[in-house]
DNA sequence: TGTACATCAGTGAACGCGCGTTCACTGATGTAC
DNA sequence: TGTACATCAGTGAACGCGCGTTCACTGATGTAC
């Protein structure tokens, strides 16, 4: 019986691996034509097959599509928690990890950031299946940010940190409250400023990561490793982790 | 004389219209197929000329591709510098309006913003002609801050601020002290760390904007006017703002 | 003011290309008795 | 264990499409004398 979903037929196994292999193949066309470009024929070319087989596997082009984009959330899903997991000592410690592994999962594979954090390719909408594997990353944050609630690790009192306590409440703590509603376990016990603080460092580090890969870096912070990791530190110890260790 | 780029003839005020008129089309096209949809012959007919008849305006697609962008990254350059030279006060308040006019322009142009500040076109080289555009925008953030120090606006020390020193040394402030002395006028006389935190929060403003715009707040923070006002008063006073009037 | 010539905008046909998708087919692999 | 049938992977031709770019051309606009 061993994995439920092992294939057990010839079929199946080779069935199994050319699906990979496909994927595998777009995945490399990414990188030198980008998501507009991807093109059945030429994976099917590069592959030795003829463009209709493909169509055993993948049932139109978007669908080809979708797999890539869900497989890269997925893989940077598993960066950033496998980075939290391996990583001792205190929550900030973890939080930076995190954003490290992001980092450096982006750097690695431009062409996938850019297939799921660049502009959205014209004409294609996302499915369904996609959110689950897109929430990993921010899932995976917030759960550091529950238990350094739980550990008291994190600044619950942004102090004088508030500019403007108007805009503060409203619609925007509305949202933070019902977002923080819906989440899985202790992280619902996240203080909505805590939350707030977080979501502004998340995007903080998906700007940086963007502005680098994209090219808005060229002549002034290139390389950016420096400005990264500074940056990085900064927008942790704005969400309030306390720098002990 | 008038303008002395101003047409004279018949013939050169229809060519200066139509120039305008293929780069209307092509913008209004970038919002339905993308940039990498963009296609001459589908501008032409539109324009109720055949496709060929374009290069005598464009000597190629990816010209006209290069003018977009130049016009894009000059309006959200004039939408910022106007911002800031119409907003009276504190620096604090035309840093505010900067922000604040760069998202309302992004919100009102999507696609444009897309082709700037998104995944980079593949098998685009962005030619020399784009950089200057490109800069307007960090250009009018230091200029803010240029006047800010004058002025004594902003808090140049950034007391307990700084999370790691080791890393503020070394290769990161070596770019800003670089960048620093090749701006002009006053800019130059930024501190390089009053300026490494605006990189920060212009990294964070473009990462807000394009989170809003590339769909990953659905389910959470959308709308995000209220989310984006807050956060760009939090990386307002991060910057070192007085929040003085 | 009128004529001769040069410039240039726009035409239409063509070249050569690649794409996604469908469909009837062959032949190998798997299954039930 | 062997045979008959069902399943399914992969083929090759075809459909209908759109693209960027070139080129010889016509006819209108501009210029110099």
């Amino acid at each position: 019986m061993s994995t439920p979903n092992a294939p057990r037929t010839a079929r199946e196994r080779a069935r199994a691996e050319l699906t990979r292999e496909i994927k595998e193949e777009a995945r490399r066309q990414l990188a030198s034509v980008g998501a507009n470009g991807l093109s059945l024929r030429a994976v099917a070319r590069e592959l030795g097959m003829v463009s209709s087989a493909l169509y055993r596997y993948y049932p139109s082009r978007d669908d080809l599509l979708t797999a890539l984009i869900i497989d890269a959330y997925n893989s940077l899903g598993d960066a950033a928690e496998q980075a939290i997991a391996t990583t001792a000592g205190s929550s900030l410690r973890r939080w930076l990890a995190a954003c490290h592994a992001i980092r450096d999962w982006a750097v690695c594979r431009p062409h996938e950031y850019a297939l799921i954090y660049g502009s959205p390719v014209p004409g294609y909408r996302a499915p369904e299946a996609t959110i689950a594997p897109a929430g990993r990353v921010p899932l995976a944050f917030v759960g550091v940010l529950g238990s350094a609630v739980a550990a008291g690790e994190v600044t619950v009192e942004p102090g004088a940190r508030v500019a403007s306590p108007a805009e503060a409440g409203g619609a925007l703590s509305d949202q933070a409250v019902k977002l923080l509603a819906a989440l899985p376990g202790p992280a619902g016990a996240v203080p909505p400023d805590v939350l707030l603080r977080a979501v502004i460092a998340w995007t903080q580090l998906f700007g940086m990561i963007s502005f680098e890969l994209f090219g808005q870096f060229v002549g002034s912070f290139e390389p950016a490793d420096a400005l990264f990791t500074h940056s990085v530190a900064q927008l942790a110890q704005y969400v309030g982790f306390r720098p002990q260790d």
